[in-house]
DNA sequence: TTGTACGCGTTATCAT
DNA sequence: ATGATAACGCGTACAA
């Protein structure tokens, strides 16, 4: 008859007493403090033997913090299935965190529903600060965050006029436009981009990349927009582009999942890659390696810029104001280019 | 100067001062309770006005529930970032949760460090249960939960003696049975399987369900083993395999990245699938639709798996006591076999 | 070194 | 319907 439900919890209370010494000292144990050797093995022996466990609750409300910070994640069915990315950054975001004893806690915003309670969970002394991956402009969570003035970072550079949150990413458009002038080096003549995600920082960044890589020789009929960074999209985008231009010989796919699903198309077109068109995508996720040919891309240092940005929250728990930090992100070139 | 530290934030004290009423009356529209029109008006008024919000750690200090739930992931290195379902299985969960008005916090384990600190959480009082997907036997979070008495619930069957806590899973040796019969009736004669993180009971119950279907001709020979149900996992075994036995016909691979894997391997030794080689994977994720030719498999209800899984800590929170449930796991038979 | 007492922000019980 | 007031479990000046 395990009962799994009341489970009435020993306190600092109950701990005392065992040990006989006043709540003072047990506190004192367990943070630090002057405490006598004798009363510490008493306090101690007490603690085992009652199973007391600290209600960080009650902590929390006196102290103020939480130990903790969120890692949101806006609009999960492209990012949480679909963006090889968020996976490695929440990683080295908490990796970071770990090491300076914090708890990362992830939230998924899925829902206007999940909006409003993610949002009074912020609101409610959960956590000391946050990170907010992909937000969008205008979204209702950083406005609430910014009314809160709680300590964040963004990944990806920050929505619309965004005060003096810093943010850490790559530079998108600059490593789109390394990426594309080196395809067009080759000797391709007419070059298109299935850009994805036009909504987000990161998708308008790469097509302006694009576009400022081609220059005079840009047009603007042979981009096609998709919505997500996936393989579907990439099978939908290089479709419509072979449609619009079947003489097309160069593309730049927003994404490597995009790049995988345009090379099945352009295979099933009969179009041989490296030889009829070169293709290169964009993150040097798994996908990459996967692709017959290997994909040449750029590469984003995910794990990195999940560690920094916990840096930059951590940071700003502390009463600083970092600045934003923009990561390296080199091309590597291989055969589908 | 915008500071975004310290930030004094209203209490119910204030509110209350700034409406002319007691603290008492201000709770009572938090909550719901009997309070007059006028009283109402003052008091929405003022909270607007001072900028209200309630401080959910005190609320949780008093009444001793977080409204919040941990999602635990054990070993994110090959679930965060390889497992193709635990994304969609996340998704299930919040979605009931979310419709129940919890929280879910997903906490990833990946150090020891991580393990400790994710014990004290849980023991904090920040969670009113917790979910864990594929926890290991002899978790030292499984005894923590344990301890604790936290109504929780376990993706996959229960880690070892493991008491009354329920489970969600499907029939794993059963899927994997049906699945190789099949393949066994398509007159494959060395049939052989790359089998997946046998420390795991998925991959236990796989390998289990692969050997019963062969029966008499199972071979130990034919099994390869490899940690992780990832797609480099795949490519390991397959080379493995072929190696052992170049006339090898049937493949069984423990999910559809490793599946992935194997077909690489086998274009690039020339042989045809399903011609030369049938193969069959597990999971049905969207690997399943992306290999040429695509995957017959075991689908698997991800995403129902995480709703049911939150609807059983949610059942033990509020006093019940469920049993566990596997879902039906249907085999779909496409191309590759 | 140790004990006392107050406060953290809410909810809940009790009179009124 | 509303206002005091006592918890909730803990940290921490302050006094001893």
């Amino acid at each position: 008859m395990a009962r799994t439900q009341p489970q009435k919890r020993a306190t600092v209370h109950d701990v005392a007493a065992a040990a006989g010494v006043s709540r003072g000292t047990v506190s004192r144990v367990l943070n630090g403090g002057y405490v006598s050797a004798a009363s510490r093995a008493a306090i101690e022996a007490a603690i085992a033997d009652v199973g007391y466990v600290p209600n960080t609750a009650a902590r929390n409300l006196v102290r103020r913090r939480s130990q903790a910070v969120g890692f949101l994640t806006l609009e999960p069915h492209s990012l949480l299935l679909e963006d090889p990315n968020i996976g490695a950054i929440m990683l080295g975001a908490n990796e970071e965190l770990s090491i300076a004893d914090h708890q990362m806690v992830s939230l998924v915003v899925d829902s206007a529903r999940d909006t409003e309670r993610v949002a009074r969970y912020l609101s409610g002394g959960f956590v000391d600060g946050a990170i907010v991956v992909s937000a969008r402009t205008h979204d209702p969570i950083t406005r609430v965050i910014g009314a809160l003035g709680l300590p964040a970072t963004f990944v990806g550079h920050p929505p619309d006029l965004s005060r003096d949150t810093p943010w850490v990413g790559i530079d998108n458009a600059g490593s789109a436009r390394a990426l594309v002038t080196r395809l067009a080096a080759g000797g391709r003549r007419r070059i298109g981009m299935i850009a994805a995600a036009l909504d987000r920082d990161s998708g308008a960044d790469r097509l302006a990349g694009f576009r400022a890589a081609l220059g005079d020789r840009f047009d603007a009929g042979l981009v096609a927009e998709v919505p997500l960074y996936d393989y579907a999209s990439g099978v939908k985008g290089m479709r419509e582009l072979l449609s619009r231009e079947p003489a097309i010989d160069g593309v730049f796919a927003a994404s490597d999942a995009v790049a995988a699903g345009a090379l099945e198309v352009l295979r099933d077109a009969g179009r041989a890659v490296p030889a009829d068109v070169g293709l290169v995508g964009f993150d040097d996720s798994s996908w990459a390696l996967r692709t017959q040919p290997p994909l040449s891309t750029v590469h984003q240092p995910a794990r990195e810029v999940g560690a920094v940005a916990a840096d930059l929250v951590l940071r700003q728990i502390n009463g600083d104001h970092p600045d934003p930090v923009v990561l390296p992100s080199p091309i590597v070139w291989r055969d589908s280019a």
